[in-house]
DNA sequence: ATTACTTTTTCCAATGGATTTATTAACTAG
DNA sequence: CTAGTTAATAAATCCATTGGAAAAAGTAAT
């Protein structure tokens, strides 16, 4: 990252952004208006805009208002203008679609994967976008590739660092991607990717300090700070589901005790429910595995909340105890305007996030939560797209002095 | 804070800012030198360069080595071509200093309060200032006033929001000081400006992800995120000491369980060892208390650690353990490059330092403690004097995009 | 309908930064 | 002493923004 030094070019590039953004965030707009929010002189307004228009990026849509003189034209963003593909590695599939500029997304394409690791995951990974790309008639207007995946990733440098589950280690994606597609290919975590989503294109498009928490399998955590992605030093930073709550609390295996993470995520929920179950306790839950003869799902967990079971409304209870002592150490440290929950634990379990949100506005400081939101994400199974698509996005529009 | 928008006076800022800060940072430097290392012209470098000689910001200072021909002409920054005043507000004085350029001190004055709170307290401070700037022969190169409080502090505004031990609520400071003394002033809470010293004056130059740590009658924290000041949403980010390290521990004012703070801080420490004397343990502390007959300071701790005597070093292990398990959660959250204690307690206080140094290490993950370090501050007792200096220089120095 | 006035948009010359291309200055090596 | 090299400055050129004028397209009142 080296800081540009000031030209023409810069001035120029500088101006466009903060054109085509106030027409992306504040269209249909007309050009003088333009002009007086942001103290550009009309006339320069006029030339980037033609020339956003030469390009497909913007379009007249018919007259405002007038006030007394000749009708404004309005500009409006053209989010059709151009596109670009998101790839989400998971656990359990290859997700690829294509999404418009203003991520939207427009085709779908879910690839399954069955116990395929390491480099023959990412050759699959490869191949499933190629079949995606193959399908595409016109890859010209085509911006770019955005890829999230889970675990610790190097986003700078386009490098998947540590995946233990995916055996991933130091995998050059962006580097492997770009040479294979010719596209340019963006990189980033997965809990990352869907902070920056909900800032650009959720319900927290006005916040700058955002904080996600997913709790699946484990619990993930990605930070907002001053609008952009926080990350630390080696990109490390947002291990919430490490911290701990307790000095000897259980023992985790990165050394640490009592580590949130090992008090709310679904196997310390599953094997709660099986022990309760096992020594005969009776529950809707224990119904269902005996009807439906299945492992047991943090689906059928949040049935059995939702229908006011006691065991899983007691062990939900616990949980949220749990993960406000968590949260409000986040909100302590952080003081977000907003938090935000999601993974299947959290997401359509709306017990939990009222339990979390009595729980934290006792244990944090009362000036940090006034006007505090504490709710559930804006996008359900395609937040990861979406929030690939969000960084993407967030580089093509953003005037940056870092060249 | 309006985003700037790209015109000819931009770019010039922006260049002169590249160009002065190179030669502040990495001075005596030719001009030929700083246009290849920053791919700026050497036309633009010497104009620039001759206007600052003109202002008296830099100097030339004779001739670098020959690599074939003409001598380059080396050029320094000139840290006495101006100065500014620092401010410190204290619970026991009000500290002022003139600071040169480059945040060394020049002359310091102390003015003690006894018992003088609220706007008194204003009022004594500002009446404080006017005595040392009478003694001062020329104030036309005083670039400004700077001012450091502790509590909460909303830095942009230049208010002070909340310090109850002060009596001070919602002070408007900048604008106080500025139409009393018609210089720019800045604001900032005493330990943002602390950690914000260490990063450009102190030991961390090459840092840009800092925690300081502050362990006195409370607990502070000041956090640099990419290198500036991490504030949140309201200014209230950082409360290390309202985290909490125990579901059901010590009952805080706050309304939280096992606040770190009231495990830590001196009157904590204090109380353990009254206590323990009270009943009769034997230490060196009961002798140092009969001896003197003074109230027990945290300097009579600090010496009996120094002397191996069991009572204070059992204490101070407490104490480390407790203090490791909140400052690995900030690092699991935050991923910095170095954690920096201070304060009473941690000054001068190697043992402790030790003690932290390898509970954390055991605590934090580990890929985020490798090349970690946990030290003491750069500064003794003019911490908070550099400190505001610091604050107001990285505004004077470092250009930004917003106006 | 006509006229006076407004507002929006565009054209054009002027401005003032940076850069490019000489030119001068100062030194090294043979 | 001369050829070659590097550093600093000067003159000419480049180019995005700006301000003022002009054109385009309206409104409102006579």
């Amino acid at each position: 990252m080296q800081r540009r030094t000031g030209d023409l070019k810069l001035i120029q590039e500088l101006n466009r952004s903060i054109i085509l953004n106030m027409i992306r965030e504040h269209g249909p707009i007309s050009r003088s208006e333009i002009a007086k929010k942001n103290k550009i002189s009309p006339t320069t307004v006029t030339a980037a805009v033609n020339e956003f228009i030469r390009e497909g990026l913007v379009s007249e849509v018919g007259t405002g208002k007038s006030s007394g003189g000749r009708k404004p034209i309005l500009i409006r963003f053209n989010p059709d203008g151009g596109f670009l593909i998101s790839v989400s590695v998971t656990n359990s599939a290859i997700k690829v679609a294509e999404l418009n500029l203003q991520a939207a997304i427009r085709k779908k394409d879910l690839f399954p994967v069955h116990d395929v690791k390491g480099d023959e995951l990412i050759e699959f990974t490869l191949r499933s976008i190629e079949e995606f790309i193959g399908r595409l008639s016109d890859l010209t207007k085509c911006v770019g590739i955005s890829i999230t995946a889970p675990g610790i990733v190097d986003a700078a440098k386009g490098v998947i660092r540590y995946n233990s589950k995916l055996d991933l280690i130091n995998v050059p994606a962006k580097t492997l991607f770009e040479s294979r597609f010719g596209l340019k290919t963006y990189l980033d975590n997965d809990v990352n990717a869907m902070v920056l989503a909900e800032k650009k294109y959720g319900k927290s498009i006005h916040s700058t300090n955002l904080v996600y928490v997913t709790i699946d399998e484990g619990l993930g955590t990605g930070i907002l700070v001053n609008g952009s992605i926080f990350r630390g030093h080696h990109g490390g930073a947002g291990e919430l589901g490490h911290t701990s709550i307790s000095p000897d609390g259980i023992p985790c295996e990165c050394g640490n005790n009592g580590c949130l993470e090992n008090y709310v995520h679904w196997p310390a929920i599953r094997s709660k429910i099986e022990q309760q179950v096992n020594i005969g306790y009776p529950s809707l839950i224990r119904d269902l595995l005996e009807q439906e003869q299945t492992p047991l799902t943090p689906q059928m967990f949040k049935t059995a909340i939702k229908q006011g079971d006691p065991l899983a409304t007691s062990i939900m209870e616990e949980v949220a105890s749990y993960l406000s002592i968590g949260i409000a150490n986040v909100i302590n440290l952080f003081n977000p305007e907003t938090v935000i929950l999601g993974g299947v634990i959290a997401e359509d379990n709306p017990q939990l996030i009222n339990q979390i949100q009595t729980a934290v506005s006792k244990r944090a400081l009362h000036i940090l939560t006034e006007g505090l939101e504490i709710r559930t994400s804006s996008f359900a199974e395609d937040a990861d797209l979406i929030g690939a698509a969000a960084v993407l996005l967030q580089d093509l529009f953003q005037f940056s002095l870092h060249a």
